[in-house]
DNA sequence: CTATAGATAATCT
DNA sequence: GATTATCTATAGG
């Protein structure tokens, strides 16, 4: 089931993660994101760190959110509204507490399993929306606390620089105004249309 | 288009 | 004990 990627793909650079959460978050724009050979072109992402009161890691360390405090370059996968998993990656630049939600991807490999995960034909809703995004790609609180550089994770750096825009984030109801969300410019399979 | 059910753990009062 | 949470599907107008 594991089909050849277009060759040419690096893994990511050292340190890649170990930046404050922003930078890495505009960064993961068109990286290429695995799970299990299921994955494709991330397309948009979100922000958070450990000043930021929309953040898990704004009140400190606690069991839900411990992967936030550990080290960068590790998932962070947690249930939200009792029904969908979230995939983060944590990232920081000294101080820890950042990370960055996986927010949709243009789905480009194992788009099949995906389907059957999902349920669904439209390739736009495969993988639009994080809790989607999970599902699709097979996450759940397995992967937490996991190590992004090894199975079943693979990370492909992008070819070219995307153009990348931002604005507010979604779904959160403090910190509205900090323009952490991140999105490939144009893309039709953004979780919603750019704002 | 809007409204709301859905199911659970963490956090708050 | 109550509320809320980085959301999605579906029913109804």
């Amino acid at each position: 089931m594991t089909r050849a990627l277009p060759s040419g793909l690096a893994v990511l650079p050292d340190g890649f993660f170990a930046r404050e959460a922003p930078a890495v978050a505009r960064a993961l724009i068109g990286v290429r994101l695995l799970v299990n050979g299921v994955g494709g072109r991330v397309v948009e992402t979100e922000a958070y760190d450990a000043g930021d009161p929309a953040s898990h890691s704004y009140r400190g360390p606690t069991p839900r959110n411990a992967p936030m405090f550990g080290p960068p370059g590790h998932a962070y996968v947690y249930r939200i509204y009792g029904l969908h998993w979230c995939l983060n990656m944590v990232c920081s630049a000294g101080p820890p507490g950042g990370a960055v939600l996986i927010r949709a991807i243009e789905p480009l490999d194992g788009v099949e399993t995906m389907r059957q995960r999902r349920r669904s034909p439209d390739p736009r809703l495969l993988c639009g929306g994080p809790g989607r995004l999970a599902q699709a790609l097979g996450v759940d609180a397995t992967l937490n606390g996991a190590c992004l550089d090894t199975s079943p994770f693979e990370l492909f750096d992008r070819v070219g620089e995307p153009i990348v825009e931002c604005g507010r984030r979604v779904g959160i109801r403090t910190a509205i105004d900090t323009p952490w969300r991140f999105w490939l410019e144009g893309s039709p399979f953004l979780s919603r249309p750019a704002s």
